[in-house]
RNA sequence: GGAGAGAUGGCUGAGUGGUCGAAAGCGGCACCCUGCUAAGGUGUUGAACCCUUCACGGGGUUCCGAGGGUUCGAAUCCCUCUCUCUCCGCCA
C-alpha cells in the first residue's frame, strides 16, 4: 500500500509506475483520488455531527445532575434524529473507505529509479556473474542421478501425499540438513537473529503481506481453524512486527528464519516441474529486515551480498539479475534475483529473490519506528532467500557430480558429513 | 476437552452508566536543586484519522481484547467471538 499523500502530490509519479509494471489501468490514480476525496469529506461530516451529539448527551448529563429534568427530556427530544443520520453516515463512511482501499490495494509500488525500464524478462539487467557455467555433455540432470541412487522418492510422494511432495532419502536428506544449518549460520554470522516460526498463520497475517486478497490461490488452506500454510518464512517473519512501534536504535532488525514453504502453484507444468524444479512442499531459509528508510537501499545491497556469498562458499556458479520493472512484482520498488546454474538441464534456476518493499508492507502492516521528533513513522522492510533449497540440491549434484556417478560433498558442508561423498 | 477467573496507556494497577483518554505508582523525557554521584523538586509523557496552518501549532472524531446491541450518553449494562491465567483431563 503505497501513502495516499505521495500519491495526492505525485499522481504522474504513480501513473507511470502503473504503466512501466505493466498493468496498465492508470485510471486507478484518478478513480483513487476521487473516491479518497468523497471519504474525506463523508468523515468530516460524522466527526462535526459527533462532536454536536456529544456537546448535547454532556448538556444532558450536567443538566440531570442539578436535577433539571424538564430542560434535559428537551434536548433529548432533539438528539432523536441524530441518532439515525450518525448510523447512516457511519455506514456511508464504512463503504466509502472501503472502496477507496479496493482502488488502493490495486495501486502497485512504485520502482525506485534506479530500475531498468522495461516489459519482460528479456528487460532485466545482469548485474553479476561468478562462476563459469559447466557445459559438459556427460553431465546428468539430478533426476536421473536421485532416480538411480534412490536418494529422492517421488513414487512414496504421490502415494502418502501427491504429487510434489517428495521424501529426500539417505543422503539427500542429510544434504538438506547440512544446507539448512550452514545457511543459518552464516546469517547469524552475519548480524541476523535466528528465529523459528509457525508454519501456519491466520488470516491477519495472510493479509499484512499481501497474500490475501490477491494471491489467495497459492496458499493451502486448513479451514476448520481459519489458518493458511505459510507459502514462505516471509509471512510470519515479517507479521512478527505487525502493528508494533520498534526502538530506533534497534534498527536494522534483521531475522534468519528456516521454514518448509507450501505452494499450491495450481496451473504448472512441464520442465519446469521435473525433479526439484518446482514442489509443493520446499524448504528454504528467509532473510528478513526491518530497516531505517534511509538506508533501505544499502541494506538491499547488503542483503544481496549474504546470499551471493551462500552461492560463492558452495561454488556454485550463479548470476545476479537486476530485475526490470515488468518482470519484478506488484510489491516490490526494487528487486534481484539469484539464478544458480543448472549445469545437468543447462539452465539457469531462480534460488534467490532479494527485494526492497520500501514502506509499502509496513504501511499495510503498521509497523513503524520513531523519527528524531518521537513521531512514529512507517519503516521500511526488505526479505530475500538465503536460500531456497531444492535449486540449490539440484545445483549441487549436478555440479558436484563425477562421471563415475558419485557426487562429491562441498567443502563448507564437509562439518555435516563424515567423508568426502555423499 | 471440562470448570472457574480475567483482558484498561511502555509496565503495575484503580475505575460498575454522565466533564474518563481514563486515578495512582513505576518507567521515559525536560528543567531545577544539591560542589561529583545518590537522593529530591517541578513539569511533561499513548495511537489512528479528519479539518486548519508555509511551518510551529490549533481544533475535532475514534480507540479501555475484537465484533455487535441497549442508551440522549458505555471502560462501566447485554450478546457473540478471541486470547490469557488457575484447576482437572489428555499429551511430545
Amino acid at each position: 500500500m503505497l501513502d495516499i499523500q505521495r500519491i495526492k502530490q505525485d499522481p504522474d509519479l504513480v501513473k507511470k509506475a502503473i504503466n512501466d509494471k505493466g498493468e496498465k489501468n492508470t485510471g486507478l490514480v484518478d478513480q483513487l483520488l476521487e473516491a479518497d476525496q468523497k471519504w474525506r469529506d463523508s468523515v468530516h461530516k460524522l466527526d462535526m455531527l459527533r462532536k454536536e451529539s456529544n456537546e448535547k448527551a454532556k448538556q444532558i448529563g450536567v443538566l440531570m445532575g442539578q436535577g433539571k429534568k424538564e430542560e434535559a427530556q428537551k434536548i433529548i427530544r432533539e438528539t432523536g434524529e441524530m441518532k439515525s443520520q450518525v448510523k447512516d453516515l457511519e455506514e456511508e463512511v464504512k463503504a466509502l473507505s472501503s472502496s477507496r482501499d479496493d482502488i488502493m490495494y490495486k495501486i502497485p509500488n512504485i520502482p525506485h529509479p534506479t530500475v531498468p525500464v522495461g516489459a519482460t524478462d528479456e528487460d532485466n539487467v545482469v548485474h553479476k556473474s561468478w562462476g563459469d557455467p559447466l557445459k559438459d555433455e556427460w553431465r546428468r540432470p539430478h533426476w536421473e542421478i536421485t532416480d538411480e541412487k534412490g536418494w529422492i522418492d517421488f513414487q512414496r510422494g504421490v502415494k502418502v501425499t501427491g504429487a510434489g511432495f517428495p521424501f529426500y532419502v539417505g543422503p539427500v536428506a542429510r544434504l538438506q540438513r547440512a544446507l539448512i544449518n550452514y545457511f543459518i549460520n552464516s546469517a547469524v554470522d552475519h548480524g541476523y537473529l535466528e528465529l523459528q516460526a509457525p508454519y501456519f498463520v491466520n488470516e491477519d497475517s495472510a493479509k499484512g503481506t499481501g497474500q490475501i486478497p490477491d494471491k489467495e490461490d497459492m496458499m493451502y488452506v486448513i479451514p476448520r481453524d481459519g489458518f493458511f500454510t505459510i507459502p514462505t518464512a516471509e509471512v510470519p517473519v515479517t507479521n512478527f512486527h505487525r502493528d508494533e512501534i520498534l526502538e530506533t536504535e534497534n534498527l536494522p532488525v534483521n531475522y534468519v528464519c528456516y521454514t518448509p514453504c507450501w505452494r499450491r502453484e495450481a496451473g504448472s507444468y512441464g520442465k519446469d516441474v521435473r525433479g526439484l524444479n518446482r514442489l509443493h512442499q520446499f524448504d528454504k531459509v528467509e532473510l528478513v529486515k526491518f530497516v531505517h528508510p534511509d538506508t533501505s537501499y544499502d541494506e538491499l545491497e547488503s542483503l544481496r551480498e549474504d546470499a551471493e556469498r551462500l552461492l560463492e562458499a558452495l561454488g556454485l556458479s550463479y548470476r545476479t539479475l537486476l530485475m526490470c520493472t515488468g518482470d519484478m512484482g506488484f510489491t516490490q520498488s526494487k528487486k534481484y534475483d539469484l539464478e544458480v546454474w543448472s549445469p545437468g538441464q543447462q539452465r539457469w534456476l531462480e534460488v534467490s529473490s532479494c527485494s526492497n518493499f520500501e514502506s509499502f508492507q509496513a504501511r499495510r502492516m503498521m509497523v513503524r519506528y520513531r523519527k528524531e521528533d518521537g513521531k512514529p513513522e512507517i519503516l521500511h522492510t526488505l526479505n530475500g532467500s538465503g536460500l531456497a533449497l531444492p535449486r540449490v540440491v539440484s545445483a549441487i549434484l549436478e555440479t558436484y557430480q563425477e562421471e563415475s556417478g558419485r557426487v562429491r560433498v562441498p567443502d563448507v558442508l564437509k562439518p555435516w558429513f563424515s567423508g568426502d561423498y555423499l
